[in-house]
RNA sequence: GGCCCGUUCGUCUAAGGGUUAGGACACCACCCUUUCACGGUGGUGAUACGAGUUCGAAUCUCGUACGGGCUACCA
Protein backbone atom coordinates (compact mmCIF):
# COMPACT_ATOMS: atom_id res chain seq x y z
CA UNK A 1 0.00 0.00 0.00
CA UNK A 2 1.92 3.06 -1.19
CA UNK A 3 0.89 6.31 0.13
CA UNK A 4 -0.92 9.09 -1.66
CA UNK A 5 1.09 11.27 -3.91
CA UNK A 6 1.77 14.73 -2.60
CA UNK A 7 4.13 16.86 -4.08
CA UNK A 8 5.37 20.25 -3.14
CA UNK A 9 6.24 23.59 -5.17
CA UNK A 10 8.53 25.55 -2.57
CA UNK A 11 9.93 28.95 -3.97
CA UNK A 12 11.06 31.59 -1.77
CA UNK A 13 8.92 35.02 -2.38
CA UNK A 14 12.16 37.28 -3.69
CA UNK A 15 11.37 38.31 -7.22
CA UNK A 16 10.02 37.01 -10.18
CA UNK A 17 9.58 33.36 -11.32
CA UNK A 18 11.60 32.07 -14.10
CA UNK A 19 11.37 29.56 -16.45
CA UNK A 20 12.97 26.99 -14.30
CA UNK A 21 10.44 27.72 -11.97
CA UNK A 22 7.87 27.53 -13.95
CA UNK A 23 9.13 24.30 -15.49
CA UNK A 24 9.27 22.70 -11.62
CA UNK A 25 6.22 23.65 -11.14
CA UNK A 26 4.96 21.93 -14.11
CA UNK A 27 7.01 19.27 -13.44
CA UNK A 28 5.37 18.14 -9.84
CA UNK A 29 1.62 19.20 -11.33
CA UNK A 30 1.65 16.86 -14.11
CA UNK A 31 3.21 14.06 -11.63
CA UNK A 32 0.73 14.97 -9.19
CA UNK A 33 -3.06 14.70 -11.83
CA UNK A 34 -0.72 12.36 -13.38
CA UNK A 35 -0.94 9.76 -9.81
CA UNK A 36 -4.09 11.20 -8.51
CA UNK A 37 -2.20 13.48 -6.14
CA UNK A 38 -2.02 16.87 -4.62
CA UNK A 39 -0.19 19.57 -5.79
CA UNK A 40 1.18 22.03 -2.76
CA UNK A 41 2.42 25.83 -2.92
CA UNK A 42 4.86 26.43 -0.11
CA UNK A 43 6.05 29.95 0.44
CA UNK A 44 9.57 29.65 2.03
CA UNK A 45 9.61 32.83 3.34
CA UNK A 46 12.24 32.54 5.96
CA UNK A 47 14.74 34.66 5.55
CA UNK A 48 13.54 38.03 6.44
CA UNK A 49 16.45 40.32 4.73
CA UNK A 50 15.26 39.16 0.85
CA UNK A 51 11.46 39.35 1.49
CA UNK A 52 10.01 41.14 -1.72
CA UNK A 53 6.58 42.30 -1.02
CA UNK A 54 4.04 41.65 -4.12
CA UNK A 55 6.34 38.96 -5.03
CA UNK A 56 4.64 35.76 -3.45
CA UNK A 57 0.93 37.58 -5.10
CA UNK A 58 3.05 37.75 -8.48
CA UNK A 59 3.52 33.79 -8.07
CA UNK A 60 -0.09 33.27 -7.51
CA UNK A 61 -0.79 34.95 -10.58
CA UNK A 62 2.10 33.04 -12.91
CA UNK A 63 0.42 29.86 -12.02
CA UNK A 64 -3.39 30.79 -12.55
CA UNK A 65 -1.94 32.37 -16.25
CA UNK A 66 -0.62 29.23 -16.93
CA UNK A 67 -2.88 26.85 -15.50
CA UNK A 68 -0.85 25.34 -12.76
CA UNK A 69 -3.00 26.25 -9.74
CA UNK A 70 -2.21 24.00 -6.72
CA UNK A 71 -4.18 22.42 -4.51
CA UNK A 72 -3.29 23.61 -1.17
CA UNK A 73 -1.25 27.02 -0.77
CA UNK A 74 -1.59 29.82 1.36
CA UNK A 75 -4.48 31.09 -1.19
CA UNK A 76 -6.35 28.09 -1.16
CA UNK A 77 -6.00 26.61 2.10
CA UNK A 78 -5.84 22.83 3.34
CA UNK A 79 -5.56 20.64 5.87
CA UNK A 80 -1.75 20.98 6.39
CA UNK A 81 -1.22 24.58 6.94
CA UNK A 82 -0.42 27.23 7.74
CA UNK A 83 1.54 26.86 4.03
CA UNK A 84 3.98 30.24 4.36
CA UNK A 85 7.16 29.36 6.72
CA UNK A 86 7.42 32.53 8.75
CA UNK A 87 4.27 31.30 9.88
CA UNK A 88 5.54 28.01 10.61
CA UNK A 89 8.79 29.55 12.91
CA UNK A 90 7.49 27.80 15.89
CA UNK A 91 7.75 24.77 14.37
CA UNK A 92 11.03 23.73 14.13
CA UNK A 93 12.48 25.18 16.71
CA UNK A 94 11.47 21.87 18.70
CA UNK A 95 13.06 19.60 16.26
CA UNK A 96 16.50 21.68 15.92
CA UNK A 97 16.44 21.31 20.05
CA UNK A 98 15.59 17.64 19.98
CA UNK A 99 18.34 17.39 17.41
CA UNK A 100 21.30 18.85 20.07
CA UNK A 101 19.71 16.45 22.63
CA UNK A 102 20.37 13.21 20.53
CA UNK A 103 23.96 15.10 20.05
CA UNK A 104 23.12 15.26 16.04
CA UNK A 105 23.42 19.28 16.46
CA UNK A 106 24.88 22.31 18.45
CA UNK A 107 24.87 25.27 19.40
CA UNK A 108 27.65 27.80 17.77
CA UNK A 109 28.11 31.57 19.08
CA UNK A 110 30.24 32.71 16.94
CA UNK A 111 29.54 36.14 15.17
CA UNK A 112 29.62 36.96 11.61
CA UNK A 113 32.58 38.57 12.18
CA UNK A 114 34.05 35.46 13.74
CA UNK A 115 33.17 33.49 11.13
CA UNK A 116 35.00 36.02 8.25
CA UNK A 117 37.70 35.75 10.47
CA UNK A 118 38.25 31.79 10.18
CA UNK A 119 37.42 31.84 6.63
CA UNK A 120 40.12 34.69 6.58
CA UNK A 121 42.77 32.57 8.85
CA UNK A 122 42.33 29.09 7.27
CA UNK A 123 42.42 30.24 3.85
CA UNK A 124 45.15 28.69 1.85
CA UNK A 125 45.44 28.07 -1.77
CA UNK A 126 44.43 24.52 -2.09
CA UNK A 127 41.65 25.32 0.26
CA UNK A 128 40.33 28.84 -0.92
CA UNK A 129 36.73 28.70 0.52
CA UNK A 130 37.22 26.55 4.22
CA UNK A 131 33.74 25.43 5.79
CA UNK A 132 32.42 25.12 9.37
CA UNK A 133 33.13 21.44 9.32
CA UNK A 134 34.39 19.29 11.39
CA UNK A 135 38.17 20.19 10.84
CA UNK A 136 37.22 23.19 11.82
CA UNK A 137 34.24 23.05 14.64
CA UNK A 138 36.50 22.45 17.45
CA UNK A 139 38.41 25.97 17.03
CA UNK A 140 35.81 27.40 17.02
CA UNK A 141 32.95 28.90 19.68
CA UNK A 142 30.23 26.18 20.14
CA UNK A 143 28.82 23.79 22.46
CA UNK A 144 31.29 21.27 21.55
CA UNK A 145 33.82 23.29 22.99
CA UNK A 146 32.63 25.40 25.54
CA UNK A 147 32.00 23.57 29.04
CA UNK A 148 28.18 22.98 29.57
CA UNK A 149 27.92 25.58 32.46
CA UNK A 150 28.77 28.05 30.56
CA UNK A 151 26.80 27.23 27.60
CA UNK A 152 23.63 27.81 29.87
CA UNK A 153 24.67 30.95 31.46
CA UNK A 154 25.24 32.39 27.90
CA UNK A 155 21.48 30.37 27.10
CA UNK A 156 20.48 32.42 29.55
CA UNK A 157 21.77 35.81 28.98
CA UNK A 158 20.14 35.52 25.44
CA UNK A 159 23.42 35.69 23.67
CA UNK A 160 22.39 35.15 19.98
CA UNK A 161 23.73 31.65 18.56
CA UNK A 162 22.42 29.27 15.74
CA UNK A 163 21.90 25.65 15.77
CA UNK A 164 23.80 23.35 13.37
CA UNK A 165 23.92 19.94 12.68
CA UNK A 166 27.09 17.79 13.38
CA UNK A 167 28.20 16.36 10.34
CA UNK A 168 29.27 12.87 11.11
CA UNK A 169 33.18 12.22 10.18
CA UNK A 170 33.77 9.82 7.86
CA UNK A 171 30.02 8.24 6.49
CA UNK A 172 29.09 7.78 2.95
CA UNK A 173 25.29 9.06 2.06
CA UNK A 174 23.69 7.70 -0.60
CA UNK A 175 20.13 7.51 -2.51
CA UNK A 176 18.21 6.73 -5.39
CA UNK A 177 17.51 10.09 -7.13
CA UNK A 178 14.36 9.48 -9.24
CA UNK A 179 16.21 10.84 -12.87
CA UNK A 180 20.25 10.33 -11.75
CA UNK A 181 19.73 6.86 -9.62
CA UNK A 182 22.35 5.97 -7.11
CA UNK A 183 24.12 9.08 -5.88
CA UNK A 184 26.44 9.13 -2.98
CA UNK A 185 28.44 11.61 -0.93
CA UNK A 186 31.15 11.53 1.77
CA UNK A 187 29.90 13.74 4.75
CA UNK A 188 33.15 14.73 5.46
CA UNK A 189 33.25 17.27 2.75
CA UNK A 190 29.72 18.80 4.20
CA UNK A 191 29.96 21.60 6.59
CA UNK A 192 27.79 21.60 9.53
CA UNK A 193 24.90 23.81 8.44
CA UNK A 194 22.96 26.17 10.34
CA UNK A 195 19.51 24.89 10.92
CA UNK A 196 17.92 27.48 13.48
CA UNK A 197 19.30 31.14 12.98
CA UNK A 198 20.07 33.69 15.21
CA UNK A 199 16.39 35.62 14.17
CA UNK A 200 14.82 31.80 15.11
CA UNK A 201 13.96 31.03 11.98
CA UNK A 202 15.26 27.59 10.27
CA UNK A 203 17.12 27.30 7.82
CA UNK A 204 16.14 26.02 4.41
CA UNK A 205 18.18 22.60 5.17
CA UNK A 206 15.54 22.43 8.31
CA UNK A 207 12.51 24.10 7.13
CA UNK A 208 12.76 21.69 3.90
CA UNK A 209 12.75 18.44 6.06
CA UNK A 210 10.04 19.18 9.20
CA UNK A 211 7.86 20.54 6.41
CA UNK A 212 7.76 17.87 4.25
CA UNK A 213 7.44 15.56 7.04
CA UNK A 214 4.66 17.89 8.33
CA UNK A 215 2.61 17.58 4.81
CA UNK A 216 3.48 14.31 3.99
CA UNK A 217 5.37 14.80 0.73
CA UNK A 218 5.63 12.10 -0.94
CA UNK A 219 7.87 13.34 -4.44
CA UNK A 220 10.42 15.63 -3.55
CA UNK A 221 11.61 18.06 -6.96
CA UNK A 222 13.99 20.50 -7.03
CA UNK A 223 16.08 21.90 -8.80
CA UNK A 224 19.69 20.25 -9.48
CA UNK A 225 21.40 23.14 -7.35
CA UNK A 226 19.89 21.27 -4.61
CA UNK A 227 22.40 18.19 -5.17
CA UNK A 228 24.94 18.69 -3.19
CA UNK A 229 23.01 19.77 -0.01
CA UNK A 230 21.10 16.61 -0.42
CA UNK A 231 23.24 14.85 1.66
CA UNK A 232 22.51 16.98 4.85
CA UNK A 233 18.41 16.73 4.02
CA UNK A 234 18.85 13.45 3.91
CA UNK A 235 20.55 12.89 7.41
CA UNK A 236 18.01 15.07 9.39
CA UNK A 237 15.57 12.55 7.49
CA UNK A 238 17.49 9.83 9.44
CA UNK A 239 17.52 11.70 12.62
CA UNK A 240 14.08 13.12 12.79
CA UNK A 241 11.91 11.20 11.12
CA UNK A 242 12.99 7.50 9.71
CA UNK A 243 14.31 7.41 6.29
CA UNK A 244 10.97 5.51 5.66
CA UNK A 245 8.96 8.29 6.06
CA UNK A 246 11.44 10.58 3.39
CA UNK A 247 10.06 11.08 0.14
CA UNK A 248 11.57 10.48 -3.26
CA UNK A 249 13.95 13.27 -4.61
CA UNK A 250 14.40 14.11 -8.18
CA UNK A 251 16.86 16.67 -8.96
CA UNK A 252 15.97 18.48 -12.28
CA UNK A 253 18.52 19.55 -14.56
CA UNK A 254 19.06 23.00 -15.08
CA UNK A 255 18.03 25.55 -17.89
CA UNK A 256 20.91 27.09 -18.62
CA UNK A 257 21.09 30.49 -20.30
CA UNK A 258 23.83 31.40 -22.83
CA UNK A 259 26.01 32.04 -20.04
CA UNK A 260 24.96 29.42 -17.87
CA UNK A 261 22.52 29.25 -15.63
CA UNK A 262 19.86 31.45 -15.81
CA UNK A 263 19.42 33.69 -13.10
CA UNK A 264 16.60 36.47 -11.96
CA UNK A 265 19.05 39.15 -12.54
CA UNK A 266 19.73 38.44 -15.94
CA UNK A 267 16.40 39.47 -16.47
CA UNK A 268 16.09 40.85 -20.26
CA UNK A 269 19.51 40.88 -21.11
CA UNK A 270 19.24 38.26 -23.31
CA UNK A 271 16.84 39.74 -25.95
CA UNK A 272 13.93 37.31 -24.38
CA UNK A 273 11.70 37.05 -21.59
CA UNK A 274 12.90 35.04 -18.73
CA UNK A 275 10.03 35.83 -15.92
CA UNK A 276 6.68 33.99 -16.84
CA UNK A 277 4.75 37.72 -16.13
CA UNK A 278 6.33 41.17 -16.16
CA UNK A 279 7.64 41.37 -13.51
CA UNK A 280 8.63 45.19 -11.39
CA UNK A 281 11.37 45.36 -8.79
CA UNK A 282 9.83 47.35 -6.01
CA UNK A 283 12.83 48.83 -4.67
CA UNK A 284 14.25 50.03 -8.58
CA UNK A 285 10.88 50.02 -10.48
CA UNK A 286 13.09 48.31 -13.16
CA UNK A 287 10.47 46.01 -15.25
CA UNK A 288 11.10 43.04 -16.80
CA UNK A 289 9.20 41.59 -19.41
CA UNK A 290 7.34 38.08 -19.35
CA UNK A 291 6.16 35.48 -21.29
CA UNK A 292 2.62 36.31 -21.42
CA UNK A 293 3.37 40.08 -22.34
CA UNK A 294 5.44 39.55 -24.39
CA UNK A 295 2.76 37.26 -26.85
CA UNK A 296 3.20 34.04 -25.87
CA UNK A 297 0.04 31.54 -25.07
CA UNK A 298 0.17 29.79 -21.38
CA UNK A 299 -0.42 26.55 -23.75
CA UNK A 300 2.71 27.04 -25.64
CA UNK A 301 4.46 28.04 -22.51
CA UNK A 302 4.16 24.78 -21.15
CA UNK A 303 4.38 22.76 -23.92
CA UNK A 304 7.60 24.11 -24.65
CA UNK A 305 8.81 24.01 -20.62
CA UNK A 306 8.03 20.59 -20.83
CA UNK A 307 9.74 19.64 -23.64
CA UNK A 308 13.02 21.42 -22.25
CA UNK A 309 14.07 17.92 -20.46
CA UNK A 310 11.64 15.49 -21.06
CA UNK A 311 9.90 13.70 -24.14
CA UNK A 312 7.31 11.23 -24.39
CA UNK A 313 9.93 8.71 -26.54
CA UNK A 314 7.98 9.48 -29.50
CA UNK A 315 8.20 12.39 -31.99
CA UNK A 316 5.35 14.31 -30.97
CA UNK A 317 6.68 17.74 -29.47
CA UNK A 318 3.09 19.51 -29.38
CA UNK A 319 1.06 18.35 -26.30
CA UNK A 320 -2.24 19.71 -24.84
CA UNK A 321 -1.63 20.21 -21.06
CA UNK A 322 -3.87 16.77 -20.84
CA UNK A 323 -1.80 14.98 -23.03
CA UNK A 324 1.05 16.17 -21.08
CA UNK A 325 -0.73 14.60 -17.53
CA UNK A 326 -1.70 11.40 -18.95
CA UNK A 327 1.93 10.90 -20.81
CA UNK A 328 4.38 12.48 -18.08
CA UNK A 329 6.88 10.45 -16.44
CA UNK A 330 9.79 12.11 -14.16
CA UNK A 331 11.94 8.93 -14.79
CA UNK A 332 11.99 10.38 -18.83
CA UNK A 333 13.25 13.73 -17.51
CA UNK A 334 17.08 14.58 -18.81
CA UNK A 335 19.56 14.44 -16.36
CA UNK A 336 21.89 16.71 -18.44
CA UNK A 337 20.87 20.32 -18.40
CA UNK A 338 19.56 22.18 -21.42
CA UNK A 339 20.48 25.49 -22.84
CA UNK A 340 16.92 27.36 -23.52
CA UNK A 341 16.63 27.99 -27.10
CA UNK A 342 14.21 31.03 -27.61
CA UNK A 343 13.85 30.64 -31.61
CA UNK A 344 12.22 26.82 -30.81
CA UNK A 345 9.83 28.82 -28.03
CA UNK A 346 8.30 30.95 -30.71
CA UNK A 347 8.07 27.80 -33.09
CA UNK A 348 6.04 26.21 -30.16
CA UNK A 349 3.89 29.35 -29.66
CA UNK A 350 3.64 30.30 -33.40
CA UNK A 351 1.74 26.60 -33.58
CA UNK A 352 -0.46 27.13 -30.67
CA UNK A 353 -1.58 30.24 -31.91
CA UNK A 354 -2.22 28.39 -36.13
CA UNK A 355 -4.24 25.38 -33.99
CA UNK A 356 -6.32 27.57 -31.33
CA UNK A 357 -9.55 28.31 -32.96
CA UNK A 358 -10.27 31.80 -34.06
CA UNK A 359 -13.60 32.11 -30.75
CA UNK A 360 -10.96 31.11 -28.46
CA UNK A 361 -7.90 33.83 -29.35
CA UNK A 362 -10.47 36.32 -29.48
CA UNK A 363 -10.43 37.61 -26.09
CA UNK A 364 -6.79 38.41 -26.20
CA UNK A 365 -6.65 40.18 -29.16
CA UNK A 366 -9.19 42.36 -28.80
CA UNK A 367 -7.77 43.53 -25.54
CA UNK A 368 -4.50 43.63 -27.74
CA UNK A 369 -5.73 46.19 -30.24
CA UNK A 370 -8.39 47.60 -28.71
CA UNK A 371 -5.30 48.79 -25.74
CA UNK A 372 -3.99 50.31 -28.82
CA UNK A 373 -6.83 52.92 -30.33
CA UNK A 374 -8.65 50.33 -32.39
CA UNK A 375 -12.32 49.76 -32.55
CA UNK A 376 -13.90 46.56 -32.80
CA UNK A 377 -17.49 47.65 -34.14
CA UNK A 378 -18.45 43.76 -35.04
CA UNK A 379 -17.63 40.32 -32.78
CA UNK A 380 -17.93 38.37 -35.93
CA UNK A 381 -15.90 40.25 -38.07
CA UNK A 382 -12.85 39.86 -35.48
CA UNK A 383 -13.26 36.01 -35.71
CA UNK A 384 -13.28 36.16 -38.90
CA UNK A 385 -10.13 38.20 -39.52
CA UNK A 386 -8.57 36.12 -36.70
CA UNK A 387 -8.88 33.35 -39.12
CA UNK A 388 -7.08 35.21 -41.86
CA UNK A 389 -4.20 36.30 -40.13
CA UNK A 390 -3.18 33.61 -37.49
CA UNK A 391 -0.51 31.84 -39.69
CA UNK A 392 1.16 35.26 -40.14
CA UNK A 393 1.46 35.27 -35.83
CA UNK A 394 4.25 34.35 -33.98
CA UNK A 395 3.40 36.29 -30.84
CA UNK A 396 -0.33 37.16 -29.54
CA UNK A 397 1.02 40.93 -30.08
CA UNK A 398 2.00 40.38 -33.56
CA UNK A 399 -2.34 40.54 -34.42
CA UNK A 400 -2.35 44.34 -34.09
CA UNK A 401 0.00 44.55 -36.94
CA UNK A 402 -1.26 42.35 -38.95
CA UNK A 403 -4.89 43.37 -38.58
CA UNK A 404 -4.79 47.04 -37.96
CA UNK A 405 -5.69 47.28 -41.70
CA UNK A 406 -9.10 45.77 -41.29
CA UNK A 407 -10.48 48.19 -38.93
CA UNK A 408 -8.43 51.64 -39.83
CA UNK A 409 -7.43 53.58 -43.23
CA UNK A 410 -3.96 53.18 -43.74
CA UNK A 411 -1.60 56.12 -42.58
CA UNK A 412 0.87 55.65 -44.57
CA UNK A 413 2.08 53.52 -47.90
CA UNK A 414 5.60 51.32 -48.44
CA UNK A 415 5.50 54.09 -51.45
CA UNK A 416 9.46 52.22 -52.05
CA UNK A 417 7.21 48.97 -53.32
CA UNK A 418 5.08 51.00 -55.99
CA UNK A 419 6.59 54.61 -56.67
CA UNK A 420 9.52 53.16 -59.31
CA UNK A 421 6.99 51.17 -61.44
CA UNK A 422 4.42 53.88 -61.07
CA UNK A 423 3.16 55.27 -64.39
CA UNK A 424 -0.22 57.06 -65.71
CA UNK A 425 -1.82 53.08 -67.09
CA UNK A 426 -1.47 52.53 -63.54
CA UNK A 427 -3.30 55.23 -62.67
CA UNK A 428 -5.80 55.29 -65.25
CA UNK A 429 -6.31 51.55 -64.61
CA UNK A 430 -7.01 52.86 -60.76
CA UNK A 431 -9.68 55.01 -61.46
CA UNK A 432 -11.25 52.72 -64.05
CA UNK A 433 -11.51 49.85 -60.88
CA UNK A 434 -12.80 52.73 -59.11
CA UNK A 435 -15.65 53.43 -61.59
CA UNK A 436 -16.16 49.65 -61.82
CA UNK A 437 -16.59 49.22 -57.85
CA UNK A 438 -18.60 52.14 -57.52
CA UNK A 439 -21.18 50.20 -59.30
CA UNK A 440 -20.66 47.17 -57.91
CA UNK A 441 -24.22 45.50 -56.11
CA UNK A 442 -22.16 42.42 -55.60
CA UNK A 443 -19.29 42.67 -52.83
CA UNK A 444 -17.77 39.41 -52.65
CA UNK A 445 -14.04 38.46 -52.80
CA UNK A 446 -14.22 36.20 -55.81
CA UNK A 447 -16.77 38.92 -57.99
CA UNK A 448 -13.80 41.75 -57.18
CA UNK A 449 -11.54 39.65 -58.49
CA UNK A 450 -12.68 38.91 -61.49
CA UNK A 451 -13.60 42.52 -62.33
CA UNK A 452 -10.18 43.55 -61.38
CA UNK A 453 -8.49 41.10 -64.08
CA UNK A 454 -11.17 41.55 -66.34
CA UNK A 455 -10.29 45.56 -65.97
CA UNK A 456 -6.51 44.81 -66.11
CA UNK A 457 -6.82 42.39 -69.30
CA UNK A 458 -9.18 45.07 -71.37
CA UNK A 459 -6.19 47.87 -70.42
CA UNK A 460 -3.40 45.23 -71.37
CA UNK A 461 -1.88 45.11 -67.56
CA UNK A 462 -0.82 41.97 -66.36
CA UNK A 463 -2.56 41.48 -63.15
CA UNK A 464 0.68 41.10 -61.24
CA UNK A 465 1.57 44.62 -61.74
CA UNK A 466 -1.57 46.22 -60.61
CA UNK A 467 -2.17 43.66 -57.59
CA UNK A 468 0.57 44.87 -55.46
CA UNK A 469 -0.14 48.74 -55.75
CA UNK A 470 -3.70 47.94 -54.79
CA UNK A 471 -2.70 46.10 -51.73
CA UNK A 472 -0.36 48.79 -50.42
CA UNK A 473 -3.88 51.05 -51.39
CA UNK A 474 -5.69 48.55 -48.77
CA UNK A 475 -2.99 47.58 -46.30
CA UNK A 476 0.26 49.91 -46.52
CA UNK A 477 2.78 47.33 -46.24
CA UNK A 478 3.45 44.34 -48.91
CA UNK A 479 1.65 41.82 -46.65
CA UNK A 480 -1.27 40.35 -45.45
CA UNK A 481 -4.04 38.05 -46.48
CA UNK A 482 -5.69 38.41 -50.01
CA UNK A 483 -6.20 41.84 -50.87
CA UNK A 484 -9.87 40.73 -52.41
CA UNK A 485 -10.55 38.97 -48.99
CA UNK A 486 -9.31 42.34 -47.37
CA UNK A 487 -11.52 44.36 -49.77
CA UNK A 488 -14.96 42.36 -49.20
CA UNK A 489 -14.43 42.66 -45.47
CA UNK A 490 -13.49 46.30 -45.06
CA UNK A 491 -16.89 46.92 -47.60
CA UNK A 492 -17.46 48.84 -50.52
CA UNK A 493 -17.25 52.03 -49.53
CA UNK A 494 -14.24 52.08 -47.76
CA UNK A 495 -11.92 50.05 -50.32
CA UNK A 496 -13.23 52.86 -53.02
CA UNK A 497 -12.12 55.43 -50.02
CA UNK A 498 -8.58 54.13 -49.68
CA UNK A 499 -8.14 53.33 -53.32
CA UNK A 500 -8.70 57.08 -53.88
CA UNK A 501 -6.64 57.93 -50.72
CA UNK A 502 -3.88 55.94 -51.90
CA UNK A 503 -3.85 57.50 -55.32
CA UNK A 504 -3.36 61.00 -54.18
CA UNK A 505 -0.13 59.92 -52.22
CA UNK A 506 1.26 58.02 -55.27
CA UNK A 507 0.92 61.12 -57.72
CA UNK A 508 3.18 63.57 -55.07
C1' G B 1 40.97 24.49 -4.89
C1' G B 2 37.35 20.66 -3.03
C1' C B 3 32.75 18.03 -3.81
C1' C B 4 28.69 16.73 -6.95
C1' C B 5 26.22 16.36 -11.66
C1' G B 6 26.54 16.16 -16.74
C1' U B 7 28.52 15.45 -22.24
C1' U B 8 24.62 12.63 -29.56
C1' C B 9 23.96 17.89 -35.40
C1' G B 10 24.62 25.38 -33.68
C1' U B 11 20.05 24.30 -30.12
C1' C B 12 16.22 20.73 -27.90
C1' U B 13 16.39 15.61 -28.31
C1' A B 14 15.43 9.78 -30.18
C1' A B 15 18.15 5.30 -30.39
C1' G B 16 19.01 1.77 -23.15
C1' G B 17 25.12 -3.87 -27.51
C1' G B 18 23.74 -4.96 -34.11
C1' U B 19 19.93 1.48 -37.43
C1' U B 20 22.51 4.37 -43.99
C1' A B 21 22.70 7.37 -35.87
C1' G B 22 15.97 9.27 -36.39
C1' G B 23 12.98 13.85 -35.45
C1' A B 24 12.19 19.13 -34.32
C1' C B 25 13.98 24.42 -34.22
C1' A B 26 17.31 27.46 -36.89
C1' C B 27 19.86 27.82 -41.67
C1' C B 28 20.12 26.94 -47.23
C1' A B 29 17.76 25.46 -51.99
C1' C B 30 13.53 24.38 -54.79
C1' C B 31 7.99 24.09 -55.34
C1' C B 32 3.26 26.60 -54.29
C1' U B 33 2.02 31.95 -54.67
C1' U B 34 -0.87 38.65 -56.43
C1' U B 35 2.59 40.45 -51.19
C1' C B 36 3.92 38.50 -46.35
C1' A B 37 3.09 34.13 -44.28
C1' C B 38 1.21 28.92 -44.20
C1' G B 39 2.22 24.45 -46.62
C1' G B 40 5.28 20.82 -49.51
C1' U B 41 10.09 18.58 -51.15
C1' G B 42 15.18 18.23 -50.50
C1' G B 43 19.99 19.68 -48.30
C1' U B 44 24.16 21.10 -44.83
C1' G B 45 25.05 19.24 -39.93
C1' A B 46 26.41 15.14 -34.21
C1' U B 47 27.92 10.30 -30.81
C1' A B 48 34.26 15.21 -26.86
C1' C B 49 38.98 12.26 -26.68
C1' G B 50 41.75 7.74 -25.26
C1' A B 51 41.89 2.95 -23.47
C1' G B 52 39.30 -1.47 -22.21
C1' U B 53 34.98 -5.44 -22.18
C1' U B 54 32.58 -7.74 -26.63
C1' C B 55 32.06 -11.23 -32.76
C1' G B 56 29.93 -6.28 -32.43
C1' A B 57 29.82 -0.03 -28.38
C1' A B 58 26.50 6.34 -29.05
C1' U B 59 24.87 2.51 -25.62
C1' C B 60 28.86 -1.14 -20.41
C1' U B 61 33.82 0.09 -17.47
C1' C B 62 37.99 3.24 -16.49
C1' G B 63 40.88 7.58 -17.45
C1' U B 64 41.34 12.51 -19.68
C1' A B 65 39.15 16.89 -21.48
C1' C B 66 35.26 20.17 -21.47
C1' G B 67 30.61 22.26 -19.46
C1' G B 68 27.51 23.24 -15.30
C1' G B 69 26.18 23.45 -10.10
C1' C B 70 27.46 23.90 -4.91
C1' U B 71 31.05 25.51 -1.46
C1' A B 72 26.22 31.98 3.38
C1' C B 73 22.87 32.78 9.95
C1' C B 74 20.11 32.81 0.66
C1' A B 75 16.78 29.81 -1.17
Amino acid sequence: MSKKVRVRFAPSPTGGLHLGGVRTVLYNYLFAKKNNGDFILRIEDTDQARYVPGAEQYIFDCLKWAGLEPDESPLHGGEYGPYRQSERKEIYRQYAEQLIKDGQAYYAFDTPEELEKMRQDFKTEQNPSPQYDHSIRMKMRNSLTIPAEEIKKLLNTNTRYVIRIKMPEHETVSFTDMIRREVSFDTSVVDDKVLLKADGMPTYHLAVVVDDYLMKISHAFRGEEWLPSAPVHILLWKYLFGLNAMPQWAHLPLILGPNGKLSKRDGARYGFPVFAMNWTDPKTGELTEGFKEKGFLPEAFINLLALLGWNDGTEQEIFTKEELIGKFSIERVHSGGAKFDYEKAKWFNHEWIKRTEAGLLKSGVRNLVTAKGVIISEEALLEKVIDLVKDRCTFLTDFYDQSVFFFKTPEQYDLNAVKPKWNEAKQLFFTEVIRDFELNNDWKEAVLEKDFKEIAAANHIKPGDVLLPFRVMLVGGKFGPGVFDIAEIIGKKETINRIKKALDAFNN
